[in-house]
DNA sequence: GCCGTTTTCGGCCCGACTGTTTTCAGTCG
């Protein structure tokens, strides 16, 4: 089993313990564990093997109870403890939890009273006036009920960051410039740069929530408004992204936007420790025993109430973060301004849409000192990819720009080799050792089995020309699941190769993604953050990769970009 | 069910909104 096929057997153990009732902490931790499980960036089926049960106690969330029953399903595929409970909650009511404002409770009175046990029947009872009748219902939580189903069908999943953060900053915008505001932020996993998003997370400052309030929900591309009170509302636009706002006071922004921003694991922390101090920590205030309050107009003062330093909002994942933070151990992270060139990209030569000297251009005008022009290997026939002829055509070119361009702007000839599906490159070796720099990349059968996709990534590191891995798994978000590659071993021969692995920074890649940015930075692994453009507008994709080495906890060193031309092509020799 | 330089037992974040109620339960983030 996976990690993920573990953690979907945790989380529905978590939803069925909740429909029958169980205490709330028990499907908290159950649900605990199955998000542990996901994020972990290690497969469990290797600490399993090589540390048994008392290895499976190290992941966060995991206690006695829990590592017995992921000893039983990887040792049988099977756990008896959810048979036994399916028996009394049967585990197709797991589903009716997705329908908006249908909770636990509810779900279980309408399989209790009525034996609703699927979506369709929950929807025949609803409009035959069925559920009116129940206890706490009435003819508008029905309605509701039916609404929830219809937008089920309607709703768009999660997001990739880059639809999501474009849409935002309109919003923002917009927000702005109602008369009042004194500020407006994102919150949510949108500030937080993960790589997809659900909801968006506004925050505003003003002295009149209602105005604001009222005037978001009559936002033009508003469909629909999904609940609005006096500070709050949350509403639903026509492309089927949803956003809730939050208006405070200013003198109380700071908490807000630190409430707002979570990650809820890190917050239960902060609130952790602000209970030790005798405080009470809401996105209100800092509430002290004697009822009196400390109000905290920015993030850095309901840190520093804590005694914390400034922690950036893409640490803020409960990894780790506070402890570091304690300790005056966070990392001083990268920024977009420390980078000094982009290393992948494409041009007319192959798929790209841009000369090479309008590439050049474009990266001077950005203030980069170096960039690579690497464009495809020829089995990609579609894209033109380029072959050992057309390369050494293609090296007069790249000549003709060096002249154009000057010396403020270093130009890499490379080439983003493709990985075969039998583990070799689609050059040979004296074709690459002529390049300046070489990516290799997967494109092609991705859906091989795990040793036979994990053994062409090693391969390509072991060939001594390959210097960077392009976009790793090779997902495409919000869907596209990447190879299912052995991490542990393609990190390993990444430190032992020293070869770096791509961040790619396109929105729908962020590939490596932040867990494995981690550890892979634990490994002593440089890191490459590249846009990986096909125009030089392309290049705008930056901020995205710099944000997942951030969640990574990356720092200027780490990320080959950030260094000096000279720095570079010593590491390149090496 | 998990967790612990205050605890191996007794905590576990906190508030807004909605719809159902006459003070609260359910849901959400």
């Amino acid at each position: 089993m996976t990690n993920k096929e573990l953690a979907d057997v945790f989380a529905l153990v978590a939803d069925l313990l909740e429909i029958k009732g169980e205490v709330i902490y028990k499907t908290l931790a159950y649900r605990k564990a199955a998000e542990s499980l996901t994020g972990l960036g290690r497969d469990v089926n290797d600490i399993w093997k090589q540390g048994g049960m008392k290895a499976l106690l190290e992941i966060p969330g995991v206690g006695t109870a829990i590592a017995e029953k992921i000893d039983e399903l990887l040792e049988t595929g099977q756990l008896q403890f959810l048979e036994k409970l399916k028996k009394e909650v049967p585990a197709e009511l797991a589903e009716l939890l997705q329908i908006p404002d249908l909770g636990p409770k509810k779900v279980g009175m309408f399989y209790k009273e009525l034996g609703v046990l699927s979506i369709a029947q929950l929807k025949e009872a609803a409009e035959a006036g069925k559920l009116r009748d129940l206890p706490g219902m009435g003819e508008k939580s029905e309605a509701k009920i039916l609404e929830g189903i219809q937008s089920l069908g309607r709703r768009s999943g999660r997001q990739p960051l880059g639809v999501a953060l474009r849409f935002a900053e309109e919003l923002l915008a917009a927000l702005r410039a109602l008369p009042g505001v004194k500020a407006a932020e994102m919150g949510g996993s949108l500030r937080r740069m993960r790589a997809t998003i659900g909801d968006i997370d506004l925050m505003v400052a003003a002295e009149q929530p209602e105005e604001v309030i009222r005037a978001f929900a009559a936002l033009p591309n508003v469909a629909r408004v999904l609940g609005q009170g006096t500070v709050k509302s949350s509403v639903e636009f026509h492309n089927g992204l949803r956003a809730q706002l939050w208006v405070h006071r200013p003198e109380r922004f700071g908490t807000a936007l630190q409430y707002a921003t979570g990650s809820k694991d890190h917050n239960v922390r902060l609130r952790e420790m602000a209970l030790d101090k005798g405080l009470s920590l809401s996105d209100q205030s800092f509430l002290k025993e004697d009822g009196s309050e400390i109000l905290c107009a920015t993030e850095e003062a309901v840190y520093k109430t804590l005694g914390l330093p400034y922690i950036p909002p893409e640490l803020r994942e409960d990894r780790g973060e506070v402890q570091a933070a304690l300790k005056g151990q966070l990392p001083k992270l990268v920024e977009v301004k420390d980078i000094r060139g982009d290393l992948h990209m494409h041009t007319t030569w192959s798929d790209g849409q841009q000369s090479i000297l309008e590439m050049a251009q474009a990266a001077r005008q950005r203030g980069y000192k170096m960039i690579a022009i690497t464009d495809h290997s020829p089995s990609l026939g579609l894209v033109n990819g380029l072959t050992p002829e057309r390369l050494q055509e293609q090296r007069k070119e790249i000549e003709q720009a060096r002249k154009k361009i000057g010396d403020g702007l270093l130009i890499l000839h490379g080439i983003e080799v493709d990985i075969r599906a039998d583990a070799t490159l689609d050059l040979p070796d004296e074709t690459l050792a002529e390049l300046d720099i070489v990516i290799a990349s997967l494109h092609i059968s991705m859906r091989q089995p795990r040793a036979q996709v994990t053994e062409r990534l090693v391969a390509a590191m072991r060939n001594p020309h390959v210097d960077i891995i392009g976009h790793p798994s090779n997902r495409t978000l919000p869907d596209r699941e990447g190879a299912d590659l052995d991490w542990d071993a393609v990190l390993a021969a990444a430190a032992e190769t020293g070869t770096a692995l791509e961040i790619n920074a396109n929105p729908r890649r962020l590939d490596l993604d932040d867990v494995q940015a981690r550890r892979a930075l634990e490994m002593g692994i440089k890191l490459s953050i590249n846009t990986d453009a096909h125009h030089s507008e392309h290049m705008d994709f930056l901020p995205f990769g710099v944000a997942t080495a951030r969640r990574g906890w990356a720092t200027a060193k780490d990320v080959i970009n950030t260094w000096t031309p000279k720095q570079l092509q010593d590491w390149l020799k090496g």
